[in-house]
DNA sequence: GACACGTACGACACCATGTCGTAACAATAC
DNA sequence: GTATTGTTACGACATGGTGTCGTACGTGTC
């Protein structure tokens, strides 16, 4: 999966932050709401290349397109993490978190809901126990 | 803290991971090293940006510089992980392991480690448990 | 001095990005 | 029907970062 973009990011968070499909008018209001000069290009263009890269899904079913993210923002932030552990670290996270913790960017209240979440995946997961290695 | 582009990175692997000073010949040698031509120019320059943003340091005191690397690979590792997530989660890192795990991005065995390491840090870091806010 | 090697940096091609203009098209108003 | 309005599609361009090279300049050695 690719990079986002600062304008295409953009979009993206107007999408994943309404949850709701929009057209395009309805994102460049929001993405340019003083203006009045044009954008509407602009739009265009930045809608079709999110779609060409697959971030959005465009319902063409009748002339006037609804968008909507085809990937979320866990998703696609879980992937950008899994690639940047690829690029750098071999593929693991481990030394990523204990530098976080490290240089004190982790709070004691992020620790705690991490050590949660493996927990409840150590014990919901468990059909996944007998495969481990 | 910018981004390390292809070539810059693996400059920096290098520095990395022979943890030693460089020249700029070693440099070019190991990256280019069948290339009979030129490339000088281009390490050369590639070795400026990166002493430009900061990533490498320069010791100047004889005329054939040593390099070597101002920032290490956790750190940065560290410090793209927390733009990560700074632009897209506020800046909160479960919704990315989250996501990771539900994705099974995961391995048993680095949950393990990741958890041995928030639990160390429980300990080791003891002191500053009074001064939570 | 001449030669070899290194640094400094201007210059360039390339590509992604953000922007706009405009043509083509659809829907509606008259 | 035609005119008007709003939309999509896309060519075009300026910009900025990147990777590359050429070359001028410095420094050391013989």
């Amino acid at each position: 999966m690719s990079q986002l973009a600062n304008a295409e990011l953009a979009v993206m968070e107007l999408l994943w932050d309404s949850g709701e499909r929009m057209t395009a008018r309805e994102i460049r209001e929001s993405l340019y709401p003083d203006e009045k000069k044009a954008q509407h290009g602009t739009v265009q263009r930045l809608l079709q290349r999110l779609e060409d890269k697959g971030f959005i899904d465009r319902d063409r079913s009748i002339s006037v397109h609804f968008f909507s993210a085809a990937v979320s923002r866990e998703n696609y932030a879980g992937t950008q993490l899994e690639s940047l552990a690829d690029k750098l670290t071999s593929g693991s996270f481990a030394p990523l978190i204990t530098n976080l913790i490290e240089r004190k960017k982790i709070s004691r209240k992020e620790i705690e809901r991490i050590r949660e979440i493996l927990d409840a995946h150590e014990s919901a997961g468990g059909q996944k126990k007998g495969g481990r290695k």
